[in-house]
DNA sequence: AAGGGGGGCAACCGCAAACTG
DNA sequence: ACAGTTTGCGGTTGCCCCCCT
């Protein structure tokens, strides 16, 4: 016996969303607000667990999301700050405003995982993601020679963990409160205080692993996202 | 023209942290 | 303090579409 279905699935829908379901969620969240998941599909009328409900909202129907055409500059840094946090997607979202995990999971496991290999950078913190389905078709063409060979460079991660909420929102969360407001704007806190911050951590802690980071990549990483951050909304890159 | 393979991505699953009573 | 519930996350699946042979 495995473990019981987050909520019943008797009778809800699942698969693709259709726009009927879609102006249903919109338009309960537009006058009640986000939350309550768990409550939403019944009170808006709509055959879905919860869960659902909150992804298709968060990955695909929040008006503020930016959906594909991911630049450059993007690119380049979703692949500096996967090579330094590994794959805590939601954290590296965080940092390219208005893009979803998801989308970024996504295109990390379509575009730059492979862009990567194929650079042979060194150090790549995980091997691309490839279904089943995926690996059933390309089994077939696999020597048992290159098998090995791949069984032999597996990459072990440390297990993710999770990112609270007011973590996710703001790294300014981890500073005492005196620094916060008047004299200090929280946006001058981000990467320095991530890196410099050591908190009471476990082995397995994303904050004990940023502080590990030796200060020349937290120094490079801090001036790359200044350099995005101008970059982004500058007037140039917003025409 | 057909069909097999691969790319792209929405959606689901299960685990675990956070929250609540 | 603890148990039950809710929410957030990363991993994975599977469908659709396009391209190549």
């Amino acid at each position: 016996m495995g473990r019981a279905p987050c909520c019943a699935k008797v009778g809800l829908h699942r698969g693709p969303w259709t726009a009927k379901e879609d102006a249903l969620l919109i338009q309960y969240i537009h006058s009640h607000g986000e939350g309550n998941w768990k409550a939403l599909p019944k009170e808006a009328g709509l055959l879905r667990c919860g869960k659902s409900c909150r992804l298709r909202w968060l990955n695909y129907l929040r008006p503020d999301i930016k959906r594909g055409n991911i630049t450059p500059e993007e690119d380049d840094l979703i692949i500096r700050l996967h090579s330094l946090l590994g794959n805590r997607w939601s954290l590296i979202a965080g940092r390219l405003p208005n893009r979803t995990d998801n989308e970024i999971k996504n295109y990390w496991n379509c575009h730059l995982s492979k862009k990567i290999q194929k650079e042979a950078l060194p150090n790549p913190k995980t091997k691309p993601i490839e279904s089943k389905d995926k690996k059933k078709k390309k089994k077939n063409k696999k020597t048992k020679k290159m098998e090995k060979a791949e069984e032999t460079t597996k990459i072990h991660l440390p297990k993710p963990v999770r990112i609270s909420s007011s973590f996710k929102y703001g790294f300014e969360s981890l500073i005492e409160p005196g620094r916060m407001g008047g004299e200090c704007d929280a946006s001058d806190l981000l990467w320095s205080d991530i890196m410099n911050f050591n908190g009471v951590v476990d082995d397995h802690d994303l904050v004990f692993q940023m502080s590990s980071i030796d200060s020349l990549e937290a120094n490079m990483l801090e001036k790359l996202y200044d350099e995005y951050s101008r970059l982004l909304f500058s007037e140039d890159y917003n025409q």
